[in-house]
DNA sequence: ATTCTATCCATAGATAATCTACTTATATGA
DNA sequence: TCATATAAGTAGATTATCTATGGATAGAAT
């Protein structure tokens, strides 16, 4: 039984930014946000999303800095950037454009 | 500066699996036609390609059978089967349900 | 005649992204 | 005390795509 992908290759590295452009959050709470708001279709599991948010420190698309969450535990913090929520414009376009290319190629006419 | 991908990762089965389900056709001709019917947004690559036609093939989700183009050349058509009309149908639904599920991410509420 | 472009197939190797599995640690509640 | 939820991360495998080739023929252009 193939079983289907917990993401669209290619998109995680937008639900980050886009889930940051609201409020920083910590690597836990962006994955816990990213399911919930997919009703439960999309999962970033823990070996997809570190390494991603690796990707976008690197990128300068995002910063970090370790805090105490309301429980009282330690946690990392990731905040957008300018760099950042610019990022997110272009990821946005171009998938947007994607989407309509693919529509068009699976139209009936 | 970085280069946009020329699909979506995950999505070319089922752009060959739909373009087949119009008409059968060989290697050239699908992607010529996705090329098209995208308007020039998709490409897919030779080296895509023929890998994921071999794919299709060994899952039994299309059949082959060498011929010769209008223009005497020789070419393999590549035709849907049973199997493939119904994988087709599983992978459209998922691709849509994924979609929905990040464009419910990618929401401002 | 020759050269160029389009048509056609295919593979090898590199690259990139995700997934599985694992490790570490603490708070809370049963 | 044991399980579960919260929190961070890495290593290695898997999979898909892309780059770069190689080979062949038809037809048009020079």
């Amino acid at each position: 039984m193939p079983k289907k992908p917990d993401l669209m290759p290619g998109t995680l590295d937008m639900l980050i930014l886009k889930t940051l452009a609201r409020t920083p959050l910590h690597g836990y709470g962006i994955a816990l946000s990213i399911k919930r708001l997919s009703d439960d279709v999309l999962t970033v599991e823990e070996g997809s999303l570190y390494p991603a948010l690796q990707r976008l420190l690197l990128q300068g698309w995002v910063k970090a800095e370790w805090k105490k969450t309301e429980t009282n535990r330690r946690a990392r913090y990731y905040t957008l950037t300018p760099a950042g929520r610019k990022q997110l414009g272009v990821e946005l376009s171009q998938f947007e454009q994607m989407i309509a290319a693919i529509g068009r190629v699976l139209q009936d006419a």
